[in-house]
DNA sequence: ATCCGGTCTA
DNA sequence: TAGACCGGAT
């Protein structure tokens, strides 16, 4: 075990905090995890990870299970395109390996929704191969360790500090290795505040805490501002039953959503739309993407008469709505606003 | 309001 | 390789 690697597993010995996939690293939980950690912090993970792994203990069942559940079982977590690619990746993992989550990264890689670091991580997490799992975290700690200032996302630079990451990986304890690195942007080498580098167990070996300045690393690319598009929600129901129709190709594909117009209706606008509804404004609300704003208004279209293919109100909580909508998805929470 | 983050596609 | 994809933290 090199010098590099033994300071940072005995503080992560010490530090790392408990979690379900690694108080029992059984691939199959091990992959469930690494597919709700892409884009997504540990603590918005855990809660779903814990449902998920109830509702579907094993690899088979989640092979087996409908889109409806797993939608559900996903609703809220954002990115939902990466629980279809579970979907299937479990399904081929039963039907061409047996059940048995692969350990060679390169045929993890062939799956869907599995790309460079979660083969990675699985591999190296599950099974202990020799490789690295280079997330934004140990990206960020790369930058930091070796003064790097070159533009990150591209290709170059990231395999030159991978090369360097690789000099470092130990022949034992790959898996908690990748993970300790981790773990210490988690927690100790901040992305969003100054660092802890005064309890950092490598910081003998860091470049920009000995030379320069921890904050001027990894270099920022500067954001393209994002465009705003204008929403006009309509929430069209009876006492009973409320008109829901699915996202089309795209942005939150599959997930339920309400009738959604282009602009900023007013109400005469709906009325002429919806000449015997009694008309009444749910207000505004937005929500940021990373490639876009909208910027929404909302108004209930109360009918007397539901239509035939409307989903009974009793029913909806069986739907998955996207965090975007959740304003006028909660005015069907309790009675008929005013 | 701005920042953060893996994979896939074009 | 730039842009699409999401929600939460600060
Ligand atoms: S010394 Fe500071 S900047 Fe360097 S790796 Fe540790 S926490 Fe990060």
């Amino acid at each position: 075990m090199n010098h590099f690697s033994e300071k940072l597993l005995t503080w992560y010995d010490i530090h790392q905090r408990q979690l379900p996939w690694r108080a029992d690293p059984h691939p199959y939980y091990i992959l469930v995890s690494e597919f709700m950690l892409q884009q997504t912090r540990m603590e918005t993970v855990l809660p779903y990870y814990h449902r998920f792994i109830e509702a579907l203990p094993t690899i088979e069942q989640l092979a087996s299970a409908s889109e409806e559940q797993l939608l559900k079982l996903w609703e809220g977590l954002g990115y939902y395109r990466r629980v279809k690619n579970l979907h299937q990746t479990a399904q081929l993992i039963v039907a061409e390996h047996g059940g048995i989550v692969p350990s060679d990264p390169e045929v993890l890689k062939r799956f869907p929704g599995i790309g460079d670091y979660v083969a990675g991580a699985i591999a190296s997490t599950a099974y202990q191969v020799k490789v690295s799992a280079i997330d934004g975290n140990v990206l960020r700690i790369l930058s930091r360790l070796y003064c790097n200032e070159d533009d990150l996302s591209r290709a170059g630079p990231k395999r030159d500090l991978q090369s360097k990451l690789l000099a470092l990986l130990p022949t034992e304890r790959v898996g908690d290795f990748n993970q300790a690195l981790m773990e210490l942007g988690a927690l100790v080498c901040l992305p969003n505040a100054r660092p802890l580098c005064e309890t950092c167990p490598v910081s003998a070996d860091c470049c920009a805490y000995q030379t320069a300045d921890p904050l001027d690393f990894p270099r920022k690319k500067d954001r393209r501002k994002v465009p705003v598009h204008l929403k006009t929600v309509l929430v069209v129901r009876s006492e009973e039953a409320v008109l829901v129709e699915p996202f089309g190709p795209g942005l939150l594909e599959g997930l339920a959503s309400f009738p959604m117009k282009e602009g900023h209706l007013s109400p005469a606008d709906i009325k002429a739309l919806y000449p015997e509804a009694i008309i009444s404004s749910l207000g505004p609300a937005r929500h940021v993407f990373s490639h876009l704003k909208w910027d929404m208004i909302g108004y209930q279209v109360l009918l007397a008469e539901p239509e035939a293919d409307w989903t009974p109100l009793s029913r909806l909580d069986r739907l998955s709505f996207p965090t975007a909508l959740a304003v006028y998805r909660s005015s069907l929470e309790g009675s008929v606003s005013p």
